[in-house]
DNA sequence: CCAACCTTGACACAACCGTGGTAAGGTTGG
DNA sequence: CCAACCTTACCACGGTTGTGTCAAGGTTGG
């Protein structure tokens, strides 16, 4: 029986074991079972868990985010129509709508002030 | 002052003013402002809001999963982060010392969790 | 001028996410 | 055999998402 067993696998990754079922639960990382139904965790799982950790921590994303990003990476046919959305719309060069904003909360202000030195 | 307002928009696009106002806010889809801040809504904008409502319907995602797509299609680090993530575990069959490595790693592991068992 | 819009901000609420815990029972290795 | 694991299935609970609604006030077109 090789393989580590979810709580080894837990110590060595950073993760609780309750974590590491629910990350199976949610379709991203399943080790292999053995006969008797045991999560055996080998060395990519392993590897794929400690690298997981890190890019949730890293950029600031969810196990959703992750979930989805390997829907994206599996489903053709999503990443088409993903692709699409991007492309839904016809050439607008850039968009920076924090900045537009911030602009526009200025030039608001300078509008009441004026309307109230009258 | 050409464009939809919010609840123009909101009619022609499915969703409501509610929602277009939660859509802006998660940085989904801003429309430019007019001189007394209100919302109008051009073509494209209109446009990304159908195709946004397709989407999501169609594959069964949530706005924080376009959100997600967003970043990943901005965020070339990001991108980066996670396609090294993918590749972090398939069956490689051997990629000589890495391989090595890990088993031996691994072995060292065990050690030291029984020899903290007891 | 006024009705019908628009703005932001807030309260509300169900559903889900992330996480820990506990219970009841099976497996294993010394 | 038994302690120490493992399994699934639940309860709990604070935080986030998605959505409606309402209030207080500004804008606009006829």
């Amino acid at each position: 029986m090789n393989g580590l067993t979810i709580q080894e696998a837990a110590a060595t990754t950073g993760w609780s074991s309750r974590m590491l079922r629910y990350i199976e639960h949610e379709g991203l990382i399943a080790p292999r079972r053995s006969s008797a139904g045991y999560r055996l965790y080998g060395p990519e799982q392993l590897q794929r868990l400690r690298t997981l950790r890190e890019l949730l921590q890293e950029h600031e994303m969810s196990l959703g985010d992750a979930g989805f990003a390997l829907r994206l990476n599996r489903e053709s046919d999503l990443r088409d129509a993903v692709e699409a959305w991007f492309e839904a719309s016809p050439s607008k060069p850039d968009e920076v709508p924090a900045s537009d904003w911030l602009r526009w909360e200025q030039e608001k202000h300078q509008r009441l002030l004026a309307e109230a030195a009258r």
